[in-house]
DNA sequence: CTCAGTGCAAAAGCTTTGCATAATA
DNA sequence: TATTATGCAAAGCTTTTGCACTGAG
């Protein structure tokens, strides 16, 4: 039992072992995709679920970098960031205290109690750029 | 003619005037029910269209703030973020050279050329927290 | 044995598109 | 008058939900 009456399937197994493999960032369609070359029977509803409970269990961070899907990666410990390429679609992540210069910086953000920081800056990647030219 | 061949029809003068006067942060919908109190024939796929549009002369923002919906807004000439209030889901903007700040601070976005910075910091405000006491 | 989880199919939101008609330039 | 824009309805996508069946505990 994972905490609330919460079951341990394979196919949550599954699931989580595949969006930490990602490493990187999983829309839910690759991720059913991934998931059924190991279990050809998974259905799409059931990946929604689990990415809904993991979120809620705090595994899990929901994104929304481009206008239709959702993304979704591991919760990790320091607070992180990300640069998104327009051109390959390739994202990085990089670590940055903003939420504690913006805490410093920003008047309007005193009386607020900050949950959560997401800073996401779009344009061309070195290599995108190069291709350009 | 507004550029490439685009007109100016009653329905896009309407909207765009609508977008300004609201100032904060509109979705399609909304502004789709306050278009129809003046123009009560305008459909949602020109509302839809029009958006499209004003996005691509540079004239509104978009933002996904939350799930499943867009939002807009007059563009601006200085950098601004937002802080969104999860207990009465007010918007609240704030001015902050932050592009400037990490294209000094953060060594992955040297390489890069940016193109759009959006911080987005999710929380309580001051008087959801005392609501919530 | 019991209740949570799954698969399937159907529904629900938001957004886009096809097409004939209306309106701008 | 020549196109572009509009309205309507239908389609498209991603995500959610209902329900009977399956499987974890």
């Amino acid at each position: 039992m994972n905490a609330e009456g919460h079951r341990i399937t394979r196919q949550r197994t599954l699931l989580l072992e595949l969006i930490k493999e990602a490493g990187g960032h999983l829309d839910a369609d690759e991720l059913y995709r991934r998931a059924r070359e190991k279990q050809p029977r998974v259905s799409l509803s059931t990946v929604y679920r689990a990415l809904q409970l993991f979120k809620k269990m705090g595994l899990v961070e929901e994104y929304h970098f481009d206008e239709s899907h959702h993304h979704y990666e591991v919760r990790s410990k320091k607070e992180h960031h990300h640069l998104l390429c327009l051109g390959c679609g390739k994202v990085i992540e990089f670590p940055s205290p903003l939420s504690a210069y913006v805490r410093k910086h920003v008047p309007e953000a005193r009386d607020f109690e900050i949950v959560d920081t997401e800073l996401r800056m779009t344009g061309y990647c070195a290599t995108c750029r190069k291709n350009r030219e």
